[in-house]
DNA sequence: CTCTAAATTGACTGATTAGTCATTTATACT
DNA sequence: AGTATAAATGACTAATCAGTCAATTTAGAG
């Protein structure tokens, strides 16, 4: 009996990050969600007790997958430029691999449907990203806000790329991987 | 009478501008619009033909204001460090100037409801940005790609240089712009 | 002041929505 | 097999929505 409640639950979770990302929240309907499921309204509401809740435990899985894909085998690098050339094709990867949920969790980061509880309880498991950064940040005149930018922009930038080689030719994927790094990692030396 | 007309217009898209950024387009009605612009419902219709027509308009100002500032005075400078210099802080003194709209179009700007045709128009204006990169970008190897990745990484940072100055204590603007720009010059640096 | 046309109004409507609930079905345990 | 409990259903509802329209106001031209 577990096998199919976590058949739906799934299918459910599933259908949502499809619709979500293609129609916003409001703009998809609990029975588009039910219906792409392939399961009854109803259902929808045994294992969430609201649209809201859909969506933050969508948000909560996915944001988990990403770190957990993020900081895979980080401590195998022995430089920290190959700490970070190793972050930035964990985090290309992983959206290439999972591009709904790339997408989702960038479109929906800062909306009003996650709950700043969900947001805070996200935020723990990327602790080692900020301390990774401020290994690499020098500056200590705006050190605060330096690795919050450096943070962002190194992460805006791979969403970039993972864009960029969504929509091209296969063949070009690897090159771009490199190219970019090349870009954000110049960008970071002697900082 | 001519001013009448400017100002509820003016008024209405000023209100779906706040909203829709706020709430989403589908979690905006139309009476919210209204009632923040302080005109009946059906005002709203008079003016546009649909919810649909008010954002595709909304997305078209923003955009070529946007686009505007961003060239403003580039001629003026010298080498293409300036010019680039120049274009980084037009866009970011734009962002903080026009937080809404610059949130507006970073939200909106790969939306399903802003039609392809709408899309076309806007880009038209942004070809001496594209020149711009093409003039510093040296790798003929994946040059198309290389372009636009370049322009979107330069964009994307400097919009998370306007939310972190949004967020943060205003003396430490000017410290942040000039931050932000060393660490992306950097990377388009001997490329 | 009068006439005309555009601007403005807000009550209204048909369609759609999130969420409910009484009922049925599947499962696990003894 | 019998019983208890959780899973699943879909018709249903109260609320809400985008857009309409007949009536009213406003403004400019003669």
């Amino acid at each position: 009996m577990k096998k199919q409640v976590t058949d739906k639950k799934a299918a459910l979770l599933q259908a949502a990050l499809k619709l979500f990302t293609e129609r916003g929240f409001h703009g998809t309907t609990s029975a588009q969600i039910s219906k792409e499921a392939g399961v009854a309204t109803g259902t929808l509401y045994h294992y969430f007790s609201s649209k809201e809740d859909l969506i933050n435990e969508l948000y909560f899985n996915a944001k988990g997958k990403l770190s957990r894909s993020m900081g895979k085998d980080l401590h195998t690098q022995s430089t920290l430029h190959d700490k970070f050339k190793k972050l930035w094709c964990n985090i290309i990867e992983w959206g290439l691999d999972n591009p709904e949920e790339f997408l989702f969790v960038g479109q929906f980061s800062s909306s009003p449907y996650i709950t700043s509880y969900t947001q805070e309880v996200v935020m723990d498991e990327y602790l080692f990203y900020s301390d990774l950064v401020k290994e690499k940040i020098t500056n200590v005149d705006i050190m605060e806000h330096s690795v919050n930018m450096v943070k962002s922009m190194f992460y805006q930038s791979s969403r970039v790329v993972v864009n960029l080689i969504l929509n091209s030719e296969p063949q070009d994927r690897d090159k771009i991987i490199e190219y970019g790094f090349q870009v954000v990692w110049a960008g970071l030396d002697d900082l």
